[in-house]
DNA sequence: AATTAATCCAACCGCAATACG
DNA sequence: ACGTATTGCGGTTGGATTAAT
């Protein structure tokens, strides 16, 4: 029964990868594939590597089609709205930037579309409320891409704290509040893409929300750690600090709702 | 010019889910 | 049905590079 183990870690190259090792890796998969096994692969391609280090390095790095280089407004509005819906789901996100991996978008947001949306906020001086996700983007980019957000695209009730605490007043939300499972997770992910509450449209991708039941199955995709806060959004202490940077996820998810349900109007990124 | 601090990003690690025998 | 191997994911780290002093 079983298998055979995993790579030797005694014996297995760490660190960096050589051109050397990557042009070996690169031929033998595009001529033979993966084989449906990363563990063997190393071995086949005459590698001393582990076969997660070959899978991550092909992903991230020497896969076809790979994207590198300055995200696009497009994708930092894509990436701002799919994170306060469903979090730091990087694969998920990903898969909705065309060349771009989790590991890159990860990256993106961490080291600067976190800082550019907290910084613009610091520096506009506003009220939390008053701080939007366009006022922070267009502070951010001289050329604006033509995005529009229809009425269809993004519909939130003035009277919600959050985008993420949706109808809280239905009694379906609140049981899914109160117990959300893994799998629930999961497929409430699926539900929010496959019913098209996700559309590509161009280099872009909108996430749509034209009815209350994908706010719902949003809503309970939320942590419970995450739920407290939302239920005291408005209120946080700290969320506006002395270091504008010194934000955690839950504040800038926060933000970022908090910039969508401020908004009456059509379009969230157009409140001004 | 030298040193220190900040930034960036590739790669690693550990865990959970899934597949396999 | 169960135990183990494998995969996939998100968080974190470490080193290279750049900027500031």
């Amino acid at each position: 029964m079983g298998r055979s183990p995993c790579c030797d870690k005694a014996n297995v190259k760490k660190g960096p990868w050589s051109p050397e090792e990557d042009a070996k890796l690169k031929e033998y998969i595009e001529k033979h594939g993966t084989g449906g096994n990363w563990i063997t692969l190393p071995k086949k391609v005459g590698l001393t590597r582990c076969g997660k280090s070959c899978r991550l390095r092909w992903l991230n790095y020497l896969r076809p089609n790979i994207k590198h280089g300055e995200f696009s407004d497009s994708e930092d509005k894509i990436i701002c709205t799919l994170f306060a819906s469903i979090g730091s789901r990087w694969s998920i996100i990903a898969s909705k930037l065309e060349g771009r991996t989790d590991n890159d978008v990860k990256n993106y947001w961490n080291t600067k579309l976190k800082k550019k949306i907290m910084s613009m906020n610091h520096s506009v001086e506003m009220k939390p409320q008053q701080v939007t996700l366009l006022s922070i983007l267009q502070n951010s980019t001289k050329s604006s891409p033509s995005l529009s957000f229809t009425n269809s695209s993004f519909s939130y009730s003035s009277t919600s704290s959050s985008l993420l605490s949706g109808n809280s007043s239905t009694s379906a939300a609140q049981e899914s509040y109160i117990s959300p499972s893994k799998n629930n997770s999961k497929n409430q992910i699926n539900h929010v893409i496959d019913q098209g509450l996700v559309e590509e449209c161009g280099d872009a991708t909108f996430v749509e929300q034209n009815n209350i039941d994908s706010v719902d199955y949003i809503y309970s995709e939320v942590e419970d750690s995450e739920k407290l806060m939302f239920s005291n959004a408005g209120s946080v202490n700290g969320l506006w600090g002395e270091n504008p940077l010194d934000y955690g996820i839950d504040e800038i998810k926060q933000l970022i709702s908090t910039s969508a349900s401020t908004s009456s109007c059509n379009n969230f990124l157009f409140d001004e």
